[in-house]
DNA sequence: GCCAACGTTGGC
DNA sequence: GCCAACGTTGGC
């Protein structure tokens, strides 16, 4: 069992869209990194819990919980002209980009924002709050999880 | 294989 | 909207 921070600027798909979903099931496409990518394939396995972060928005933080219900398969919308995420050098005969399936779990009673996962020394060794982090997917440790959700209030 | 130019992320 | 960080692209 592996633990993940997965980011997603609400304004484009929030911690509420996902717990409105058929099924609070959605596939979390878009990720076009290669880091990320092979996160996604060699290492997000079913069952791993997830926390949902929002970013890009005030403030940015981690809002809920979530869990992997479906392992790596190939992300559709890169062969999508119509699709933002459109790649045309993802061949569907050898996709390029993957993707997971993720369900809503819970949605904290009180976020977790950046800042005060800042202002927490055991979460100092985050990547997520070292300086010049972009990736969208974030490994986590049991440890880190647990004093994330030792803070959010349950 | 180097590296400048460019594009994107995301906090502020 | 600014801009630092940094991944990707493409000329050479």
């Amino acid at each position: 069992m592996n633990y993940w921070l997965m980011k997603s600027e609400p304004d484009a798909f929030s911690i509420d869209d996902l717990a409105n979903m058929p099924k609070k099931t959605e596939h979390w496409d878009g990720i076009r990194n290669y880091q990320v990518r092979n996160m996604i394939r060699d290492d997000i396995k079913k069952g791993d819990l997830v926390l949902f972060y929002h970013s890009n928005c005030k403030p940015p933080g981690v809002v809920g919980m979530m869990e992997v219900v479906k392992e790596a398969y190939p992300d559709h919308t890169a062969f999508d002209p119509d699709s933002k995420y459109f790649d045309p050098k993802s061949d569907p005969d050898n996709p390029r980009w993957l993707m997971v399936d993720v369900k809503f779990k819970k949605k904290f009673k009180h976020m977790v924002s950046l800042d005060e996962l800042k202002a927490n020394p055991a979460l100092a060794e985050m990547r997520l709050v070292q300086r010049g982090n972009r990736l969208s997917i974030l490994p986590i440790t049991k440890a880190e999880w647990d004093e994330i959700i030792a803070m959010c209030g349950g």
